[in-house]
RNA sequence: GCGCCAAUAGCUCAGUUGGAUAGAGCAACGGAUUUCUAAUCCGUAGGUCGCAGGUUCGAGUCCUGCUUGGCGCGCCA
């Protein structure tokens, strides 16, 4: 429909500009839904935005628009100039409902589009150092990334999820060294705190107790890079555990260790040096990413003869970049901002667009409790687990919360609302809308009813405002997950929902489907399960379930 | 000092990429239940979109400066 009336806009433009009234090839035009009801079905400005290069009056031209289009060839009632120049445009009713049956016909599909035209994304996120257990802010980006991924693949791209795994390096030996002591502790019956820049988390403890139960006594000194790899195995395994109950998967991982095995990073090093992007200087090799916009160098080799992070980080994305994808997408902690200039110089010398790589940062969550701030504090150990927080509030509530405000936005998140089981909840709000279409049919079983053959005439008989403004409401959803993927905001998702829901509710409340006349009935009924396919596709886009019963 | 993000109703936030009279939820107040599930619905009230300029037919949205809050500015990871 809205495509339709697009099409036919834009020929009639292509008219005008034959006539040399409007400059010829202009952009794509704007089609919106008014907010209110005496502005039609649709309206567009590009009367509006036309004038200044046209140099004529909006109104005359838009004149001259509504007069090429008509009646739209039979799709339209009327079209009303309105206000400095829109276009408001009131369809005829017989098309309004024809996307119920296009949501019929593409069920699980209706919503994708092909906005990406298969380009190839990696979403690379989480990547939390596996030294200790997740905490709420990772599982903030977490849920963004998993979610990200999935709009990107149904608006088209050819998506893959990655956590990079930062398996060498000082602060695994660090977690090793952690591990190795509190096992002589253990073993020896003491309980002290480990020296200055060890992981002293109580998680610690547990990782020794395995060790000795696998291993014996007989681990020494020796051993502590093994057991390094060992403990941050079984901490990986945990994170992986704690994403998976909030239905959070990966691709693949990658190890940054693979990246040293195989000399990718010495090679990226040789090669920014015959390039002159790096050079020696107070025993120490520098990247030269001052050349890219950054404020100074940075150090890729310390002086001391250990890699920085940094290092493995340009082969990481060289290696991303090696396998082809044609963006990048890096999913990082506000804290992490200052990072992103000298990684942007990294893409550009591998020789790539530095827009071939964006960092999302998503900002802070705090958590609420009775209304007041729980204090976190990854160093004194007090941060509250992703695996607490889900467990407490559910996989569903957690995920939906995560989603409904902008990522860039400083999020509070409120544990009690989040837990409550009543209307105040936001996420049952929507799933209930999923439930009740579910119970009509639920209904029907018990009283042994079967759906009436539909017939597209049927659709004449939906004349409540109600009725029209859902199925346009639906037809949105392709746009709305295209806008959702192009801006990279998920949670424009959530809101379509939370609107879609609004909308539902009152209708369901105010009208009866399973009503005497059929043909009404199986109207209503059509509209009520597309309703319910929408809600259904949009959930699972996000990762929540669709309850049939709540 | 420099940089990044934010600032919209009492609270938490949306706002279709610059459009028409700024919208939801919660909290407050008043109402609706013989119903396909009330985890619902209807109504009332609530606003100088942080402040000051600018850009133009038109600004919550773009630009500049300020204010406030958060986060960064290592041969840490």
């Amino acid at each position: 429909m809205k495509e339709k009336l697009t099409g036919i806009i834009k020929s009639a433009l292509g008219e005008l500009a034959a006539e040399g009234l409007v400059p010829g090839g202009g952009a794509e035009p704007q089609l919106s839904i008014p907010k209110h009801e005496g502005h039609g079905d649709y309206a567009t400005n590009v009367a509006l935005s036309l004038a200044k290069s046209a140099g004529k009056p909006p109104r005359a031209i838009a004149e001259a628009l509504a007069e090429k289009i008509g009646d739209g060839g039979g799709l339209l009632s009327r079209v009303e100039i309105a206000g400095p120049g829109f276009l408001n445009f009131f369809l005829r009713k017989a098309g309004l409902f024809d996307v119920v049956k296009r949501i019929e016909e593409q069920g699980d599909a209706f919503g994708r589009v092909d906005a990406g035209a298969g380009r190839r994304v990696l979403v690379e996120f989480v990547s939390a150092n596996p030294t200790g257990p997740l905490h709420v802010g990772h599982g903030r980006g977490a849920v963004q990334g998993d979610a990200l991924a999935s709009v990107l693949a149904a608006a088209g791209y050819a998506v893959a999820r990655e956590y990079y795994v930062n398996d060498a390096g000082v602060q695994i030996q660090n977690l090793g060294r952690s591990t190795f002591l509190r096992y002589r502790q253990l073993i020896e019956g003491r309980d002290e705190p480990l020296p200055e820049g060890l992981y002293q988390g109580d998680y610690i403890r547990d990782h020794a107790r395995a060790l000795r139960e696998e291993r014996g006594d007989g681990v020494t000194e020796d051993d502590v890079p093994e057991i390094s790899q060992w403990t941050a195995q079984r901490i990986l395994a945990e994170i992986d555990g704690d994403l998976g109950a909030l239905g959070v998967r990966f691709d693949g991982y990658f190890h940054e260790h693979t990246l040293y095995d195989a000399g990718a990073v010495d090679r990226c090093l040789d090669d920014l040096r015959a390039r002159d992007l790096a050079y020696e200087q107070d025993g120490a090799l520098w990247f030269r990413t001052t050349k890219f916009g950054d404020e100074k160098d940075r150090v890729l080799v310390k002086s001391g003869g250990e890699k920085t992070y940094l290092a493995a980080d340009i082969a990481y994305h060289a290696d991303k970049l090696r396998r082809g994808y044609d963006e990048l997408i890096d999913i990082w902690g506000a804290d992490h901002h200052g990072y992103i200039p000298r990684m942007k110089a990294a893409i550009e010398a591998l020789g790539k667009n530095p827009d071939t790589l964006s960092v999302m940062l998503i900002q802070m969550v705090s958590l609420l409790r009775a209304g007041e701030r729980v204090s976190m504090s990854t160093r004194a150990g007090e941060f509250v687990t992703l695996r607490d927080l889900t467990d407490e509030v559910g996989a569903d509530a957690t995920r939906f919360f995560f989603l409904m405000r902008r990522y860039d936005s400083q999020l509070d998140f409120d544990v009690d609302l989040a837990k409550e089981q009543s209307n105040k909840n936001p996420v049952y709000y929507v799933q209930y809308m999923h439930a009740r279409v579910c119970s009509i049919y639920a209904k029907m079983a018990q009283e042994g009813r079967a759906a009436p053959a539909p017939s597209d005439e049927d659709f004449a008989r939906l004349t409540e405002p109600e009725e029209a403004q859902i199925a346009q409401f639906l037809a949105e959803l392709p746009d709305v997950v295209a806008r959702a993927a192009q801006s990279r905001e998920a949670h424009r998702l959530t809101t379509y929902l939370s609107d879609l829901a609004g909308m539902f509710h009152p209708y369901y409340f105010k009208h009866r489907v399973l009503v005497d006349d059929e043909r009404l009935m199986s109207a209503r009924l059509r509209l009520c399960t597309a309703v319910r396919q929408v809600t259904r596709n949009v959930l699972g886009i996000l990762g929540l379930s669709a309850p049939e019963t709540m």
